[in-house]
DNA sequence: TGCATATATTCGCTTATGCGGATACATTTC
DNA sequence: GAAATGTATCCGCATAAGCGAATATATGCA
């Protein structure tokens, strides 16, 4: 029970679920995701930090650069949960100004990492 | 996005989660609420609250007492959502004593409300 | 009207959570 | 090993949320 009510917790965060939405569509390293979201880096370090320990996102290290992806959920429910999440979440505006935001970076070849 | 965050938020706390179990199987009044949950008239009552505003339940009076029932989930999101949830609050210990102890307070015919 | 009962709300308190600057740590490069 | 870069963590602070006793409100009944 508290289980469950810790993970609903994960998702009660706005800045969360934009990271959520953003790796969607595969890992990304936390300076694109700042450059995203336009938040100091100790902000999206930090909600990175809550996604992982609630077992959300997984990360790699390459070089300097920490890679974040999504991790598959750990039990049917929280797949299930987190594909409806997806749908959701594609709707919203926020949701899409962010992977436009994320496609111009991609573009433009501006990504530092890698 | 704030929606969704909020709407998460409502199911972070043992307490509502246990409510939302025991509304699942149809109406009940506060009094009988308290008793199965064994928690201050207060605290119930503030939950039930927060989940009325949540829109998650609705409620009627009759006479003294307050009956609260689970509302139909406004959107497909909502209700999908609320599904997976009924499916996986079956599945816990706590929820399961709390069904229980509820069948024995309708069996002994304790119940004070009507 | 006045009392009893059921519920809602208020109150003071405690704990949890988010923030962002500052600092610590890890890695690469020279 | 020293400097530069990317990320994690620490810190003090502000706000949000939960708690349960006390109080307020609503209803039924004598």
């Amino acid at each position: 029970m508290k289980k469950t009510a810790q993970l609903f917790k994960a998702l009660t965060d706005e800045t969360r679920l934009r990271l959520l939405a953003l790796l969607q569509h595969g890992e990304l390293c936390v300076c694109d995701l700042m450059a995203v979201l336009e938040l100091p880096q100790s902000t999206v370090s930090r909600h990175l930090a809550y996604l992982r320990n609630a077992g959300l996102v997984e990360d790699r290290r390459q070089g300097v650069w920490m890679f974040y992806r999504l991790s598959p959920g750990s039990s049917p429910f929280e797949q299930e949960l987190l594909t409806l999440l997806a749908v959701r979440l594609d709707q919203i505006d926020q949701v899409r100004k962010d992977q436009a935001t994320l496609n111009r970076l991609e573009t433009a070849q501006t990504k530092r990492c890698r």
